[in-house]
DNA sequence: CGAGATTCATGTGAAGTATACCTTTAGGCTTAA
DNA sequence: AAGCCTAAAGGTATACTTCACATGAATCTCGTA
């Protein structure tokens, strides 16, 4: 495309009608004003949450069901108007939202603790430090003046299940040693047995209260994307059918709406860069494809080099024989290959534990099975579908300077 | 033929090591009185 | 003499390695029918 060509292209992309109206509204992050099929939750939070308004101590709570069941949607709207509230009222409320499956700022203990300093408005140290130094002073700004915290931690089955449940057990008791402040806890977990595998004192401190969000149905996640579609497509900009169709995928699984809002604006994008006025049920089956596969890409691209290195190895193993891969070829194939990268080499057990997380990111699927006489091993297949299998393999090449 | 012992290839836990970063401390230098 | 800077010492978290033991079904062994 020449210099012209180009920005021509721009100015008609530019003059295009857009599907949309505001695209914000079907984005995950955004909070609508109301939240339909969740009346009962959003009450019974709020009921337990209030208390915080006079600066009592309300009781923790913890929060369990699927993923895009409205969980944090719902936390992040109370919160959002407690936070107001209080603002204007003068209250010394902070919230703070952590979601702990975040690499690098939440996923060990020393991390998320430096990290709710951070919060608090202090700086520290990114590693170094004691970890009860780091809670020394944690509790110090906390305790520097009165206030009330909420501290509301997001996938904390995944935090505890690398770190273990000895800082939930610091962060319940923290509140006895605060002369000024204290601090209550809000759990969300998609994990529904998570709690069983705590230590009973931190499982009945944490979980005074409970509460489990249902699966929407088709019906529900119907309305929901009608209400949300409303305030994000200009009129007319659905076809027939379109929204029934990215319901019934979503309830296909759990009644995942996080899901079907995704599917629903991925369409309309597609549709969009086809230059078409309107949505049809062609569209999702595309955008389901493209979801998946930005999923894919985007987990990978995010993990570190020697993860990739070790995936790639699965994945050239794969495509060169379908039958069972198992951990000793890769690492045969691994070692080959990272000198190349200008990789250092690791150990055998250090890729062993790389491909148990791979496959927790569920990249691929590792099964440790006992082959009798010929030994143990993880039994490795990919899930992922062929198309996007080579596109992987690409991007791979490509982050790893591969030729 | 079948129960029990053996075996293999790697899983897995614990302890040790390397690296990167932190604070404290002591020495040396500068500066101002 | 006081103040400031720098480098060494001594500490920690994290990612990885090393060591050693655990696993569990296919296979082997050997007593028995």
């Amino acid at each position: 495309m020449g210099e012209k060509g180009l920005t021509s292209f721009f100015e008609d992309f530019l003059s295009k009608e857009s599907l949309f109206s505001n695209k914000q509204a079907l984005q995950s992050s955004f909070i609508p004003e109301t939240i339909s099929h969740r009346d009962s939750e959003i009450k019974q939070v709020a009921n337990i949450l209030a208390p915080t308004l006079k600066l009592e101590k309300p009781s923790n709570l913890f929060i369990y069901g699927k993923t895009g069941t409205g969980k944090t949607l719902t936390i992040k709207h109370i919160t959002q108007n407690l936070s107001n509230l209080a603002k204007e009222r003068n209250i010394p409320l902070k919230i703070i939202y952590l979601n702990c499956k975040l690499k690098k700022i939440a996923d060990t203990e020393y991390r998320l603790i430096a990290q709710l300093v951070r919060e608090l408005g202090s700086e520290i140290a990114a590693t170094g430090l004691p970890t009860d130094e780091v809670y020394k002073s944690f509790f110090n700004i906390l305790d520097s003046q009165k206030q009330h915290i909420l501290l509301i931690l997001d996938e904390i089955d995944q935090l505890v299940k690398k770190t273990g449940d000895e800082i939930l057990y610091n962060l319940v008791r923290v509140n006895e040693d605060l002369k000024q402040s204290q601090i209550t806890l809000v759990g969300i977990s998609n994990d529904l047995i998570f709690v069983d595998t705590l230590d009973p004192r931190v499982r009945s401190s944490l979980s005074e209260e409970e509460l489990v969000f249902p699966p929407y149905n088709a019906i529900q996640i119907q309305d929901i994307l009608r209400q949300r579609s409303k305030e994000a497509f200009k009129e007319g900009s659905l076809g027939e059918g379109v929204i029934e169709k990215c319901a019934a995928y979503a309830a296909r699984e759990h009644g995942d709406a996080r899901r079907a809002l995704e599917l629903l604006r991925v369409a309309a994008e597609v549709a969009e860069r086809n230059n078409l006025k309107t949505v049809n049920i062609t569209h999702i089956d595309e955008a389901e494809d493209k979801i998946e596969k930005d999923r894919i890409i985007d987990t990978i691209t995010h993990q570190p080099k020697q993860s990739q290195a070790t995936l790639y190895s699965i994945i050239s193993l794969f495509l060169k024989r379908k039958e069972s891969i198992f951990t000793g070829d890769i690492y045969e194939v691994y070692k080959n290959i990272s000198p190349q990268i200008g990789l250092r080499p690791l150990t055998q057990r250090r890729i062993s534990d790389i491909v148990a997380e791979l496959d927790m990111l569920g990249i691929i699927n590792a099964k440790v099975i006992s082959k009798g006489r010929h030994g143990r091993t993880r039994e490795i297949s990919v899930l992922v579908p062929p198309v996007i299998l080579n596109k992987m393999k690409k991007v791979l090449e490509e982050g790893l300077a591969l030729s």
